[in-house]
DNA sequence: AACGCGGGGAC
DNA sequence: GTCCCAGCGTT
């Protein structure tokens, strides 16, 4: 096909996709309702590898919490941290934080509208600036996630056995309209959602079907290539829920590299035994006890956490160790909130037996 | 270019 | 149980 034939039908396909998007599209997405930059933003984060549906408690709350810049800007990270809990990808919550940091000293509390400072924000690289560029600013930016790239594969029938970005970006960009690229990135997004499916795709209600090499060859359930599964790696894990007073939980911040990176859990140690030298060097009794054992599984391993539990009397201060009360909120990962839950429960529980023995002497 | 980073929805 | 999601930062 000549350059100029493609040209036009590049335009076909960002006219059709606009065009259907209106009918056919999501307009009640939350971040889509008095739509601004800081909204798409937040959006944008919290759906990085990450489901619409699962993302949407996660933007309500934040938006009560947060409701613009300015709030946000006030915040502190463990109050990120917190209301993130659950999401995953926590380096995200710590983005947000420094970003807000970054908009009110350099940008005057204004979310920025070019593409040289909106990526320069921590977090946000090219797709997710052009996202905000092209959902909030409607400027001609495109983008390239994952309903986007399954899209091009699809329509163009590329096999890519490998990264292929480079490429797909050029494509992505030639898509582009010249006028309403707010539209238009939602159509490509929506249709990616919506039709083009990663499995069972419904071409028959496809707007681009009559264009699409994959439709025209028979070839959408060979196309995106399947890559190759990741063998997931095994790994214990052994924490150690401290109890002082039956209401203190000794918690421990993480290093910031690896997973749960700079949030609180409970105490970590390799294994059972290093816990035992550790409380004997520092004069506590080493009486653990087996409290719950947690499958977790994750993109990249099988995590097998083995809870344990440890009374103590007294504690050394330290600066890499606080206690939570039971009653506070929790800003941490997953796995440890229904512990921690379980054990506030039981800690009431034995509070209050204690209370009653103490009443019947 | 490849990898690590969470948790869960969809099938 | 498997795949992968509105990706980014690091190596």
């Amino acid at each position: 096909m000549s350059g100029k034939d493609q040209n036009k039908e590049n335009k076909k396909f960002s006219k059709n996709l606009i065009s259907w998007q209106k009918d056919f599209g999501r307009h009640n997405l939350p971040w889509q309702k008095q739509i601004n930059p800081y909204k798409v933003w937040i959006s944008e984060i919290m759906l990085q590898q990450t489901q619409v549906k699962t993302v949407l408690p996660f933007f309500e709350k934040f938006m009560q919490k947060y409701p613009d810049i300015k709030a946000l800007s006030k915040s502190r990270i463990e109050d990120i941290f917190e209301l993130w809990t659950g999401l995953g990808y926590y380096r995200r919550a710590e983005n947000i934080y420094k970003s807000s940091q970054i908009i009110k000293n350099k940008h005057n509390l204004i979310f920025p509208s070019t593409f040289e400072e909106i990526i320069d924000l921590p977090g946000i690289g090219r797709s997710t600036a052009g996202a905000i560029l092209s959902l909030a600013f409607n400027k001609r930016y495109a983008i390239l996630d994952g309903n986007v790239k399954r899209v091009l594969e699809r329509y163009f029938a590329i096999k890519a056995e490998k990264n292929i970005d480079k490429e797909l970006w050029k494509f992505s960009e030639n898509l582009l309209p010249k006028n309403k690229n707010d539209i238009y990135s939602q159509a490509i997004m929506d249709l990616g959602a919506i039709i083009c499916k990663k499995k069972s795709p419904l071409c028959e209600k496809c707007p681009v079907s009559l264009d699409c090499k994959s439709f025209k060859f028979d070839l959408t359930n060979v196309i995106p290539i399947k890559r190759k599964k990741i063998i997931k790696k095994e790994k214990d894990l052994n924490y150690f829920l401290v109890v002082k007073n039956k209401n203190l939980i000794l918690m421990q911040k993480n290093p910031n590299k690896g997973i749960w990176a700079n949030l609180w859990c409970p105490l970590n140690f390799k294994t059972k035994d290093d816990c035992k030298k550790y409380l004997k060097k520092i004069n506590l009794k080493p009486n653990i006890y087996h409290y719950a054992s947690i499958k977790h599984n994750l993109t990249h391993m099988k995590l097998n956490i083995n809870i344990y539990r440890i009374n103590v009397e007294n504690y050394p201060i330290s600066e890499e160790f606080y206690w939570k009360n039971i009653y506070d909120k929790i800003a941490t990962a997953k796995p440890f909130v229904e512990i921690i839950k379980k054990l506030t429960e039981e800690l009431e529980n034995e509070n209050s037996l204690l209370f009653k023995a103490k009443k019947g002497t």
